[in-house]
DNA sequence: GCCATATCCTTAATCGTTATCATAAATATA
DNA sequence: TATATTTATGATAACGATTAAGGATATGGC
């Protein structure tokens, strides 16, 4: 590998002129020289040294993202197509913009932060953070953090929220299913930390509409981990019959939790409806075709990166808790009950 | 941020004995030197600054994963199921054995080779890289790479091939197709450079053993990027009439063929059969259940970076060409045809 | 009392880059 | 002509860690 100063030795010049010229500052460099140094980072394809400058510049061009890791074959977390699809797009962004990206699907957050400060990473974006590891991360980690799917107090410095109307998406969703005649609606979280709550709020404001007060029983939350996760299906399963339909709070949970219940014999949506969270490429595979809630994981991952890269540059971001548009999408998995008519109009028209 | 001459200065003795004593060579320093030293360790919580230790010693103890990249909303590469949960796998191992991961999923070499080489990247994993790409890479990175999903010529240096069984994968899934009485079966890659090619070989050997010869126009190239995708179904949907079966390389393109076949009226498996190769989430969950051909991600992640680890710690790799075990997983999507006995006995028993 | 040998620790160089300041030459200004 | 200003370049010191080589001090043997 050519390094800088071996230039400067071949030309006979001083390292601070060779840099100056990588870096463009060509005001400071005669036309002669600057050529003549270009000619050698081409012909030696000189690509700099990015722990050397890392070192001295004192930021390293990396941004860390985070995901709260599952442990297993199927529940690994990058199984969810939403986070996979959504990594992807933060992925291209972030070398689209000239930044290297490293990655943490650690649950262990002491760990996370040795690795974000051994490599003094620029900036920080965060998938579905619990509540007290944001903290701790806060408290020793002092650049730019973006959240993604996560709840946050507002006192906390220097981060932003790249958010979803979550609230909507979920008071839309129940309104979808109080209008189709459900009643008894069992609502799956995953926790009641992130997203998951502002969901379950909008959930209890449509029930409040239709008159409805919300029971804490009816929230169901599913756990974790392979074995965990079998238990707590099989649990759920009997819960079933208690219910006319299950709301899920993301597409992954809704598709594997139709399909457990199916292979037990229940038919979806005649005995059981379900909704999602999300809409992934699985929901409009599966038959019957998942009645979902839209977000664009592209966008958000573009914009997630974009905000962290402007904080990381120093320039105030208005709006520190962004909401993206959400747009319910209804397709088949909820059935039509009896003859409520509810407080009137079909909602229906015009979404595939 | 405290550094190690921090810590030196306070306690009044040199750097190198406190990188001593980080480094756990204590048989060079006094137990009293070595309490004093921990107990700062300790009370600052010192993490090494990564930079500063890859410059020094020509190691950064990160690894690079690289995947052809895809682009757009559903082709997104992260978008398949089978490369997200690999990836996670190798991020887990990789984590765990304290290492970093940089990924990269751009389709530009050229950019790649900089990146890598800007790090100095102790070792690279290429998913599914073509093959001029890899000797574009060997030919400039000289440190251990891992093969996935790839097929290299044996002459090119300090690479392992972290591989399956493919060529019996597809040999035992033509077969099963020919037991159930298909003979007019189409063939469906991504690429003629990787993997595919392997089982396509697997393939045409199932063929001969039934006294038939493979034909080049039943092996249809499925075309990548959202438009061109689209145009590559519709293409498939018209020439399927010639065939009873569709054999294709991944389960993620048998997934998304089936539902489009479905949406227009095709059904599966009555007017047409298919079988994937992964065995990925949605297989079993999707209806009718997809035959396939299972593998195991985790594990296969895991050899990947263990045998990448031990190449970088310059331990002599045995096997090259590792192959890992494939299992035919024979579910509802292949029809069975007409009274053909074929070579004789039913090959399903046993398998679910 | 002297030397050999551990034991413990330090000095100083190194990695490749950037940043600060100084210097020299060329040009402009008075 | 003397002085100020601009332009081009270089010397040197960080940045934070590792490491080879070597210097003190203590211990033991004779």
């Amino acid at each position: 590998m050519i390094t800088i100063k071996d230039m400067a030795d071949m030309l006979g010049i001083s390292t601070t002129t060779v840099s100056n010229v990588i870096h463009g500052k060509t005001s400071e460099v005669s036309q002669k020289t600057v050529d003549r140094v270009e000619k050698l980072l081409k012909e030696y394809d000189y690509v700099p040294n990015n722990s050397a400058r890392s070192l001295s510049q004192k930021c390293s061009k990396i941004i860390g993202v985070s995901i709260k890791g599952r442990k297993g074959q199927y529940d690994n977390i990058m199984a969810d197509p939403f986070f996979s699809v959504l990594l992807g797009a933060i992925e291209a962004e972030i070398r689209r913009r000239g930044y290297f990206m490293m990655i943490y699907t650690s649950d262990d957050i002491q760990e996370l932060i040795r690795n974000v400060l051994t490599w003094n990473v620029d900036g920080l974006i965060l998938l579905g953070i619990l509540h007290d590891d944001f903290v701790k991360i806060r408290s020793r980690y002092k650049n730019p953090i973006v959240l993604i799917d996560s709840y946050a107090p507002r006192d906390i410095m220097n981060y932003v929220n790249v958010g979803l109307e979550d609230e909507k998406g979920a008071y839309e969703m129940t309104l979808h299913l109080l209008e189709r005649g459900h009643r008894r609606i069992a609502f799956l979280a995953d926790n009641m930390e992130g997203v998951d709550y502002t969901r379950y709020i909008g959930h209890q404001r449509a029930l409040a509409k239709y008159g409805i007060k919300a029971d804490s029983k009816d929230l169901l939350i599913i756990q974790r981990g392979v074995t965990e996760m079998e238990a707590s299906m099989e649990e759920l399963y009997y819960m079933s019959r208690n219910y006319t339909a299950f709301m899920c709070c993301s597409d992954y949970w809704a598709v594997l939790l139709m399909s457990y219940f199916s292979d037990r014999g229940i038919r979806i949506p005649e005995d059981l409806s379900f909704t999602g969270f999300d809409d992934v490429l699985i929901s409009r595979i599966i038959r019957p075709a998942l009645t979902t809630v839209h977000q664009d994981p592209i966008r958000r991952g573009e914009l997630a990166v974009d905000t962290l890269i402007k904080m990381i540059q120093g320039e105030e971001i208005p709006d520190w808790d962004v909401k993206l548009p959400v747009e319910l999408v209804i397709r088949d998995s909820v059935k039509r009950i009896g003859s409520y008519g509810g407080c009137g109009e079909d909602r229906d028209a015009g979404v595939k």
